[in-house]
DNA sequence: TATGAATGAGTTTTCATTCAT
DNA sequence: AATGAATGAAAACTCATTCAT
């Protein structure tokens, strides 16, 4: 029933994205959200199935595709701490160009229904997998201590990260998050240097 | 109007946690926590000035007397070294004593209306505040490094904590995280360690 | 059970008609009317039935009282436009003196439920009979036509009047209603003269 | 946002008035209003705004349209007496002819919040005005006394309509209000005559 | 494919009244 | 006589979803 292409499909999901960021989660009608993409009510529908699988598929779709660029980067790289210096870059980067999408992952999100939530958990997934793999490399390459247990670094790593972006979205983006990359990846490699 | 003490008060709290953690935020109807309190719907009111009002309340309190619990334990520690490892170990400790309060403060409450999450804003300050006191203390005790910004640091500190609790509650807590403590203590201090 | 005297039984009264006039019918609830008078919310119902009882009670003592004022003012007069002049002049004298109670009577009671509505339509026939009385000796004295029903001249008495009160009072009382009194009568008696 | 037109807009208006003369102002809900017309509770806003919004547009829509009609109905008549011996015309015999709206605007709505008293007064003062100007033709014309202020003449004139025709809403239309237009009118014109 | 008018379920809060003390 | 803490019933409004056109 509902088709997972076509212009309108993309359509609403930048519309969604777009309403969400300036009216915030609670105030995202299914009607603002059609207006936005110049479609009617009951258009969406024909794209959705209801108006969690927006969410989930705006989740998924910006998200998913922010995972496979980091992914490609990555693979142009070697060494595990030149990989985990281009994650924070790219974290930082891709966010801080796309504001709307930030405010609306970061934020806006965080305060969706629990079936939502559980969906953007299983996109994540993905992106936990990428990081859980450059720990491991630098376990293997004996850059890494290896008296961790690679999921416990990798929350570290993800929610040190993420709690940055969350504050520096929550600070209305006034300073350049960018240029902290070097910050984090330093404590980061500290962190976890073999001895 | 709302008296802030007296036993019902406190029941009051202590069923919303309860209903919350059972029932998920957005089935936590007032009317289920009177009949969980034992008392009328109405009487809510007398204590409490609205819905919103019982869930600040209840982050307040009981938050507030964790942290204050914190503070305690950490002034009779001389070292910030020693203090990190019993931050770490209290909060995951005095967590997973209480689980329901785990639920309702890492899940449910972040689903909240924005004036709710910006109370809560408000009393997690005191926190941050106790972290960054242990930060600053290591960086003058030279066992820190100076070159990061201090909250920088702090937010890699609680954002590795709390992605770490949040991750036990959506896991059914189905492992003992207190043990993880001298994990993530050493992961700090060496990522921190001055050279 | 309720006890219709004693100086509770005025507190609350007088009490009643002070909240009414300050904040309103609407929001004149029994416990702001009992923190007025100076007694619990509970002691209200040793005096009063009910919140209706106080309403109706407030009234007629106050109105009661009104038209015996006005009854025995009238006896000390003997022609039927001296009586009609008098009668003008105690409505708009009384009730610019007491602005609370005209501001209750005029405006806040008839926004109240049919029952007191009823209940005062009771207490106003004393008054309606008082004028009946003064429009048939003028007809006797044949001073006043005899072609048109004694209740079409009361209500046209009535009606002007009173709605000459309600405009003052909703202008704020910004004028001197007491000096139209003979304005009013020269238009009541014209309209009426026998010819 | 609301569509003032359509038959739904005036099947939910004449539902109201059915619904407020049947049952009272205090037990006209929304949902029995919705009910009355055959739409659904929601539907009910998309024509207004709020609950306040249909009434004050029921005595808008009703009000004004017998507005406009005496004001048509008038200006075929040239001398203010004929004028004003229709206007008691029209006003005891639209208003007897429509006993559910003489319900509704004589008793229902003026227990009504002050909100929607006061958009009731703005309306009235289009028809305060068409007796304003019968009186101030009469005064031109030299068959009206000129010693009395106009709006005390005009509260005389609507106040004691106003009062009978309640009077006859209270009594249960028992009696033939038409047939008293002419006692009226003898009353009115002799209270005016210049001399 | 696309529309948009219509649907109807679901919840917080107030406040008159009671009754144990 | 007096208190005041506790009670619990009652109603407006929103918005995701449907379906006839």
């Amino acid at each position: 029933m509902a088709r997972k292409t076509g212009d309108k499909y993309q359509a609403i999901i930048d519309a969604a994205v777009k309403v969400i960021a300036r009216h915030g989660y609670h105030h995202a009608q299914v009607s603002k959200i059609a207006r936005e993409a110049n479609v009617a009510d009951g258009t969406i529908y024909l794209y959705f199935k209801n108006k969690d699988d927006i969410l989930i598929s705006l989740f998924k779709e910006k998200m998913g595709s922010f995972f496979e660029t980091t992914h490609h980067h990555l693979n142009e790289l070697d060494r595990a701490e030149d990989k985990l210096r281009e994650l924070i870059h790219l974290h930082f980067s891709l966010l801080s160009e796309n504001r709307d999408l930030a405010i609306v992952t970061q934020i806006e999100l965080r305060q969706s229904d629990p079936d939502i939530r559980y969906q953007i958990g299983v996109t994540m997934k993905r992106y936990f997998q990428i990081i859980d793999d450059i720990v491991s490399q630098g376990i293997e390459e004996g850059v890494f201590r290896d008296d961790l247990d690679v999921r416990i670094i990798r929350r570290m790593i993800f929610g040190t990260i993420d709690e940055a972006i969350t504050a520096w979205v929550m600070k209305d983006q006034k300073y350049d998050i960018v240029s902290l990359t070097d910050s984090f990846h330093s404590l980061f490699v500290n962190g976890l240097r073999a001895r």
